[in-house]
DNA sequence: GACTAAACGAGACGGTACGTCACGTCTTAGC
DNA sequence: GCTAAGACGTGACGTACCGTCTCGTTTAGTC
């Protein structure tokens, strides 16, 4: 059994020999960490619906019961794993235009949704969103609004800058920026190249008659 | 499995004196029906966890085996339900000029999207098809890809009257009038008004220089 | 169940090769020897649980109905199959003396019972009597009874001869030499080899203070 | 499977310090004995055929799981629950005289196998084990071999008593003595009367040319 | 020669029970 | 006090057969 060796990788983060097992001494930082990464791992390489937490338990080498101790679903420990990997990865850079904000900001989260391995955890989140409004609601306030926040920078530094007016409707500008992206992701499932989303930034200044400074 | 569908279709088409009686000797009309009733029945009262392959058959007084043998997964029998009802329902008008057409279909298509029983089932679907390719193709091909069609029409409407331009790229015009729905719908889960989706139209006239003709 | 057999039996003397697949005059010869054999078949090679209506139905090429038109359960198919072979098999011979009598009728139950196939329907269907006192009260009566009567020839015959004395008490006796058979075929299922038959048949002689005319 | 039992003797018997570790707090005691009390409960009430492991299950309050993690089948259960019942209660007396001993034995076995609980379990038993030969293996390691051996020390006895020559064939004589009985009891289904047993004891003095002491 | 009636093959149907899987709760022993 | 281990009740899974019920066909015999 792998766990062994897992738990072994773990523990040696920890610096010294510190090694908890079960013991006096708060939760074990070993046992949360094999969790996060099993449930991730099993995701990626079976599927949704290959994630149990029997599974995860017995790849981790850890009790069921210390997963309920700490998480309350299956989806819970993967949100736990999403946000340990996906947190503040997705910030548009400041390159002092609009119009190259989005552009790379967009391209990023093209990249992001659609192939990177958060992206699939995403996806699967979304799904159970669907399903369980308690779970979106915790999804939600835990992600998406703080990404949501992070979708809208570049417009306000737009607005700082003066290069676009203070009375935008940024919650309607936003969704028609990102929102196709999400739409071809999560329905039509259709690749999303750089045409894609610099289009969606062109139309974005055609609509705001503003011009592109440079074209990539 | 497509075959039920069209089974179906072919004993309900059959318009005239043709129809065998008890319906006895091939399948019956009547578990079929009663299967599709409940299982959009279940989904909408107890949410997606609530359908279960087991449930249908108690509710609908039907043997497992039946619907085993017609259909291969709870979700195939929703999306078998969802085809029954919701096909057809969300073509736009055609009023002669593509704000107006446009604005409507929109409407539409939130309304549908974010109230209606079938919008549900729906998102049950689309939430499914991100834990499951095949079943994601399934659903593709016997719905998604009509639904595309029916999006992109009043676009069509609008070249073949001159009122935009033929080279249009109508899959990325088509995206970003329907994509902000679906991100709303699935993703933020905001609420979705007429400023909404007038909104949407409002900006796609505007990055093709038209101007509405009227206002509602 | 008789009629199943008296049927067949009526419609086997219909001289020659009279098939008929499905008509008005009575039942398919075809169909009731092709259950019959299949069932045999089944049972000799993947035992009791192996024998199933569907199982017998698919490889007779047999419709169900068919076979439950003819006999009410699988044991009945069994039953029919078991009196087909069996019946008239175990005569005890003549040879005008009781010891030669019973030692080689003792030999030829003990090889039926062990060793060849009916024996082994034989097994199943005691079984099955254990279980169904509805069933068993069939076989007894079908079976059981005239195999009591078949056990008792040599000694009756002997009663005749005056070899033995006139008030014997038949069922006793009887019982006394095949019971031993019976109980180790069926509870301890060791093997029946000619020394214990014939042992059988010595402590019969000796308590009833014969000897033996001749020994194999 | 004898596990079962032995695991459920052993922590039952566990009385002091030393528990077991393989299992970290075992098996519940209480599921076990709800378990063989509802399937010999069942078996007297509905017969062999109403007795299901749902059925088991659902009487006893206790999970399907559990019965499968502990048994193989109902069979498997049946037995246990037979020798729990069963074992050691058909030990012949020791009247100092073979003939009492034997008439006394005789007709307690009788009554066991034909008018008891347990005898009705053991015909269930033993018609298993006429379709199912591993089944009949563990049947007999488990019971049927001790039982011989307690047939047998009638016999035995009066061999040390001088009673009975010491090259007597034990298995041969045994089997003349109670195989009669199976046989009436499986077989022919007839009433075993004080006559009938008595009968087989005559018949086993007269043929050693012994005389009984009493009557009864 | 058309018609009728019995038996046929096929196979869908409502069911019961099967044996398995994962759930979430719980108890126990070790560190 | 947290841990690993794992038994427990619960409930759904998908499968195998059960016995019943039309279907539409085949085939003698009757009119």
């Amino acid at each position: 059994m792998a766990p062994a060796t897992n738990a072994a990788e773990a523990s040696s983060t920890g610096g010294s020999g510190r090694r908890h097992h079960g013991n006096r001494h708060g939760r074990s930082e070993q046992a949360r960490l094999a969790v996060l990464r099993v449930a991730d791992g099993l995701l990626v390489e079976k599927g949704f619906a290959g994630v149990t937490m029997e599974g995860i338990a017995a790849r981790a080498g850890v009790a069921k019961q210390t997963i309920y101790r700490w998480w309350k679903s299956k989806t819970d420990v993967l949100m736990d794993a999403f946000l340990q990997d996906a947190t503040e990865d997705l910030t548009a850079p400041d390159f002092g235009d609009i119009a190259l904000d989005l552009r790379d900001y967009l391209r990023r989260l093209a990249w992001f949704l659609s192939e990177s391995d958060p992206g699939a955890v995403f996806k699967a989140l979304i799904a159970q969103a669907q399903h369980d409004p308690v779970f979106a609601q915790d999804f939600r306030s835990r992600y998406l609004d703080g990404q949501r926040r992070r979708d809208r920078l570049p417009l306000e530094r737009a607005v700082d800058r003066g290069q676009l007016p203070p009375d935008l409707d940024m919650a309607a500008e936003t969704d028609q920026l990102v929102g196709p992206l999400y739409y071809r992701v999560l329905v039509t499932d259709e690749p999303i190249g750089h045409e894609f989303t610099d289009g969606l930034v062109d139309a974005f200044l055609r609509r705001h008659k503003l011009t592109a400074r440079t074209k990539s």
